[in-house]
RNA sequence: GCGCCCGUAGCUCAGUUGGAUAGAGCGUCUGGCUACGAACCAGAAGGUCGGCUGUUCGAGUCAGCCCGGGCGCACCA
């Protein structure tokens, strides 16, 4: 609602601008600094000062003359050095929140690929692989809010180094057999993935040790490429395994997929010679004969030396096979992956995983309009490699629609390493941050984190409510955790390094997702009471008609509060363009605190007056709708009760 | 050496693309549970926006140069 004036006060003074000075800008629509300016102001004229050569208090002035009445808006005057503050007509605007349900129009013609998640199927996942699921679906549940069809992907890389490293570990270090990997997975009292996360980290210190043991894992690959012998059907069972593993703690988050294209997939059905071809047929790469890339075939432009694609003995690096991945998101290949059913969410929507024989499915993915990639900024070089690759074959206009949708790092405090018993360096020891690293064993696991929470949770709910049932109430904590955690990887916009603290990831007070969560139960709290005391919901929409919704909105108070509530498409909107679900989290936290406010100043089921009580629980209602949505975009659950 | 990111209150971070008197949470101090449950609310203290020059009506925001920290710059992924 607020969204939509915001766009015709833009609109409007355009058009006139437009109009009267031939003159065609973006007329940007602000918040005024203080509340009793008004609602929205346009700094409009101090744009237009520079090119007219006249004073931005005088090009308000004749602004506001000349614009002519806008819908929905009171009042506008001139303040400041030339700022044009507007004044809403309360009671249309509330009016129009009451009456009129704007549900988000879909928008035609873009397809948005966004591809996330995308950890190394060989080990558990770490919070850092969190912060990247928690961005990359709060992002596709923005775009999806907006009315946008987006397409959710995650790519799974089971033939590379990582997964080698640990085949190689089970096979030389463990001396494992796939039957004897096969039992180890079906051993309940054995996390495989975390497991495999410490043979992971054996296995490369033991490669730091021994440098001629790296021939075990050269061996592995060449094994996994020809898909015979011991050690490839070693590395197919590890990665899907794995791969479960990994969607099952994605799942406790609430992240979903449709599809999971893969690495083998990409090998088998040849994505990179098709991508080869067109490479050298349009001269994006060039066949270097001398120097010390002799015999390569090289991508040029990004750095003095060029980008290898193709090393001498033939074989393509990774950037290559993502560059073909990224062709086929755009349907630009000419080939295409077959897919299978991998499993099926509670809610019936169908992950698909690629699959190289022909299947009857008829399923269809891919020819995106716009792609993100969500990775962090350490690979910002090779997705600009991949983009440049797209122009190098004049590919333009997809090169402008390939957004690295980059996000630093998740690093561990000393302090936390400290609690969580990890040893350090004394040099580590002075650092503010230090990194991760799957290599070493060195992190904190999704799960154990996630687990942690719960336990806290359930701490504070047993505490509260130890009446209900034990399940309910795990059920409870469990939402307040993840409600927690998602915040916290949230609220950090992306190009902030988080210094992973645990004692702050486990706060639930303050600018947190219980927060939120514990607003919206409290608006759920109060429409139940009053059912519970034998009164009905009333009709809002015939008891309060825009004389009574204007009487009341005549307090500041109440207005400064709607408004607050009325802003969720607005700060969405926002958020989108800026790609930064930061800011939804942190709308998320300001609705809750409005309300909160509200709440704590105004009884609402024992108000006497009539018209002001069903004011009031319309008020509530609304608030309760915005926080649910809002929440819902952050992928945060509401508990039945807190 | 080159490229990217960061530096804002004691701590952790926002800051609507250059706009009005720089904000929030935590922590500290003070006050509030017989209202719809306090995982909450109210109030106070706390700032040379790393530094210096510049661009202009206007700079936390843009440019240049410094200082400090991080991450990249493979025929690894």
């Amino acid at each position: 609602m607020f969204h939509s004036i915001e766009k015709q006060v833009s609109s409007a003074f355009r058009e006139h601008i437009q109009v009267r000075y031939g003159i065609d800008v973006a007329v940007a629509i602000e918040q005024p600094r203080q509340s009793d300016f008004g609602e929205m102001a346009v700094p409009a004229a101090f744009q237009l000062a520079k090119q007219l050569r006249q004073a931005p208090r005088k090009i308000a002035a004749e602004l506001v003359d000349g614009v002519g009445p806008i819908p929905g808006v009171a009042a506008m005057e001139v303040a400041g050095n030339g700022y044009i503050n507007v004044r809403l007509d309360r009671g249309a605007f509330s009016e129009g929140l009451l009456r009129g349900q704007s549900a988000m129009a879909a928008v035609e013609g873009e397809k948005i690929i966004v591809e996330h998640t995308n950890i190394n199927p060989n080990k558990a996942a770490h919070i850092g692989h969190l912060r990247n699921a928690a961005l990359g679906d709060t992002y596709v549940r923005m775009l999806r809010a907006l009315g946008y069809r987006v397409e959710v992907q995650n790519y799974i890389d089971n033939t590379g180094v990582q997964v080698a490293d640990v085949v190689a570990g089970f096979h030389y270090l463990d001396g494992k057999s796939p039957a004897g990997v096969k039992a180890l997975m079906a051993d309940p009292s054995v996390r495989f993935d975390y497991y495999c996360w410490d043979l992971y980290a054996k296995t490369s210190s033991y490669y730091k040790d021994h440098p001629e043991a790296l021939e075990w894992r050269s061996r592995t690959l060449h094994a996994m490429e020809s898909g015979e012998g011991e050690l490839s059907e070693l590395a197919h069972l590890v990665a899907d395994a794995i791969v479960e593993k990994h969607l099952a703690t994605m799942l406790r988050m609430d992240v979903e997929y449709d599809v999971l294209p893969r690495e083998s997939e990409i090998l088998h059905l040849e994505f990179w010679s098709a991508a080869f071809t067109l490479l050298k047929e349009r001269k994006a790469i060039y066949f270097e004969t001398e120097g010390k890339q002799a015999g390569c075939w090289v991508m040029p432009g990004l750095s003095e030396e060029g980008k290898v694609i193709v090393r001498s003995d033939g074989t393509v690096v990774y950037t290559g096979k993502d560059i073909a991945y990224q062709l086929w998101k755009f349907g630009l290949l000419g080939k295409d992956f077959f897919y299978r059913p991998f499993q099926t969410y509670a809610d019936g929507r169908v992950l698909w995983v690629t699959t190289d024989g022909p299947a009857e499915s008829g399923q269809q993915f891919g020819h995106g309009t716009r792609v993100y990639n969500v990775i962090d900024s350490r690979q910002s070089y090779l997705q600009d490699v991949v983009v440049a690759g797209l122009r190098g074959l004049g590919y333009q206009s997809q090169a402008d629609r390939s957004v690295h949708f980059s996000y630093e790092m998740v690093a561990l405090t000393p302090r936390c390493c400290a609690d969580l018993g990890i040893p350090l360096s004394e040099e580590d020891r002075k650092r503010t941050y230090v990194e991760v690293s799957g290599r070493k064993g060195l992190g904190v696991k999704a799960d154990d984190l996630m687990d942690t929470l719960i336990d806290k949770a359930l701490e504070e709910v047993a505490s509260r409510h130890g009446e209900a049932s034990a399940e309910e109430q795990r059920q409870v904590a469990s939402q307040i955790a993840i409600g927690a955690l998602r915040y916290f990887l949230l609220k950090f916009t992306r190009n902030s390094v988080i210094a992973f603290d645990l004692q702050e990831a486990l706060s639930f007070e303050g600018e947190t997702g219980p927060y939120v969560q514990y607003a919206a139960v409290r608006a759920r709290n109060i429409l139940r009471k009053l059912e519970e005391r034998g009164e009905a919901l009333p009709d809002f929409a015939s008891e309060l008609n825009p004389e009574a919704l204007a009487r009341q909105l005549q307090s500041e108070d109440f207005w400064q509060m709607l408004l607050a509530a009325s802003k969720a498409d607005s700060a969405l909107e926002r958020a989108a363009t800026a790609g930064e679900p930061a800011h939804v989290a942190k709308y998320a936290f300001q609705l809750a605190q409005a309300f909160n406010n509200f709440y704590h100043q105004y009884p609402i089921i024992h108000e006497e007056n009539r018209e002001k009580k069903v004011f009031l629980l319309w008020m509530t209602d609304f608030f309760r709708r915005q926080l649910e949505r809002t929440a819902g975009i952050l992928g945060i659950r509401i508990p039945t009760y807190m």
